[in-house]
DNA sequence: AAGTGGTCTAGACCACTTT
DNA sequence: AAGTGGTCTAGACCACTTC
């Protein structure tokens, strides 16, 4: 139910639209319970937007509504619909074009390739790399990667090892874990025929878009296996970045470790 | 002089209030050179108050004027203040508190400690490392220094060595470079008697606030020297952090290089 | 009670894209 | 010409803090 920024018992004293209701039903406790999950009516709008979109009723890429139509499909001014989409827009989970509309964010335009890899040429242009993979299979999960994945030791993941080249240079080693239920049928050979980035074939495949992630970067050096295929000395430096990814609703569904050689590329980050 | 979103030329024909004017001054050449110049209202409204905040009109941790105080000094209506306003809290330049007014940020709230700070312990919260300078000397910038500093190769500059130790432990040894014109009498003795985070001395000492920062992270080996300050193996792994920091208008102030010690700690980052 | 930022609405017009 | 998002204004009321 919809509530406005006013205490939720007061009558709406609006200069002249219609009180904005949703699914009006009286709650069985009326007071307390909606006081303690009020949120302004903008942030309502947003959750619901955000709801349409985790449930696909606009895909990524795809057009939204325009504000108009939000504003009379959810009965509140178009201010209210924009200010909601301000803050969706702000978190990268739909795009702006000014005259054409307001587009579902995807990992297929280029704009997106660089938020979740950080890698770039200490000098030159960001280039794309090339994957090869090595390794894709069904696992039950180590309690480790069950913690972090929100699932039950035991439960059914996905391995994915890679390799990143960049300029044909072995630069990355991947160990990715998945959600095994979410992602039932992912093979290598899939992987390997795919064109452009994993997370893309993630959100056209199996409908899960990876929003935003966590990640610990640290140094480690490079044991004996991981030193043989990124072509470095034993015990060479190497940096450690372990991932978590979320989805709407910052559920997460992938776990990453990645082993980064960092002579000729280094791992780049704003802050602000 | 503040133009509208509209083509400059044409009158405002707005809805009801007066036209808003900046410095009145009628421009030599009345067209073109205005047109190349254009940004929304708001936009430069958001640049005076930037300026502003620069010139130190408003020191960090004061109170701003209210958003009506502003509408009224730029003749522009407070909506469009406070769009000004909003982006500058996005960026973190100022802090807004409902019921009390709008703050100037500063680097002395524990808030904006680890915006700047990313090593966090594997397990445990975050505390504040203390800090033990081995060094603090003026010099001639070399070439890639200066060029980083937008200064000339030999122009002053000031070179400061610290430990930084994380519940008594060294974990960082950062080596620091700053525009010698900006910090005209700092010293190490200046350094070691301040109490908090060094950014809060730049900015209550000196005037200079650091706004944001480019990080490069690497992996490199300890050389000897280094290893015995943080007391890990020589060619044990470190995370190296290249930091260039920047006060208002992205002019750049200070060049850091860091090395960390990541065996009970990590760097974190959000991507979004 | 007064002042601040926060929310919500309404309406006008502009900039841009597509039809 | 029509439709989209972008800007700007005005006014009302709410939430919160201080006096």
């Amino acid at each position: 139910m919809l509530t406005m920024a006013t205490h939720p018992q007061t009558p709406p004293a609006m200069t002249g639209a219609e009180s904005p209701i949703g699914s009006l039903r009286a709650p069985s406790v009326p007071t307390a319970s909606v006081a303690a999950t009020f949120s302004p009516l903008y942030r309502q709008i947003k959750a619901l937007i955000t709801q349409s979109l985790d449930q696909g009723e606009w895909k990524p890429g795809e057009l939204i509504p325009s504000e108009m139509e939000l504003a009379l499909r959810y009965k509140v001014s178009q201010g209210t619909v924009r200010k909601a989409i301000d803050e969706l827009a702000a978190e990268n989970l739909v795009v702006r074009r000014q005259g054409r509309g307001t587009f579902v964010a995807t990992h297929h335009e280029p704009r997106a390739h660089f938020r979740f890899l950080r890698l770039v040429p200490d000098d030159g242009d960001p280039k794309y790399p090339e994957s090869r993979f090595l390794e894709c299979k069904r696992m039950r999960a180590p309690s480790e990667i069950a913690r972090l994945l929100d699932l039950k030791a035991g439960d059914a993941v996905i391995v994915v090892r890679r390799l990143l080249l960049f300029e044909s240079v072995a630069t990355v080693l991947d160990e990715i874990w998945l959600n095994g239920s979410l992602f039932k049928g992912l093979t290598a050979e899939r992987l390997a025929d795919y064109r452009g980035p994993m997370y893309g074939l993630f959100e056209t495949e199996f409908g899960v878009r990876m929003i935003e992630a966590t990640e610990k970067l640290r140094a480690v050096p490079a044991d004996p296996t991981t030193a043989e295929l990124l072509g470095v000395p034993e015990n060479a430096p190497l940096l450690s970045v372990d991932r978590v990814s979320f989805t709407y609703g910052s559920r997460p569904v992938e776990v990453r470790r990645g082993l980064y050689v960092t002579t000729r590329y280094h791992y780049e980050n704003e802050l602000g």
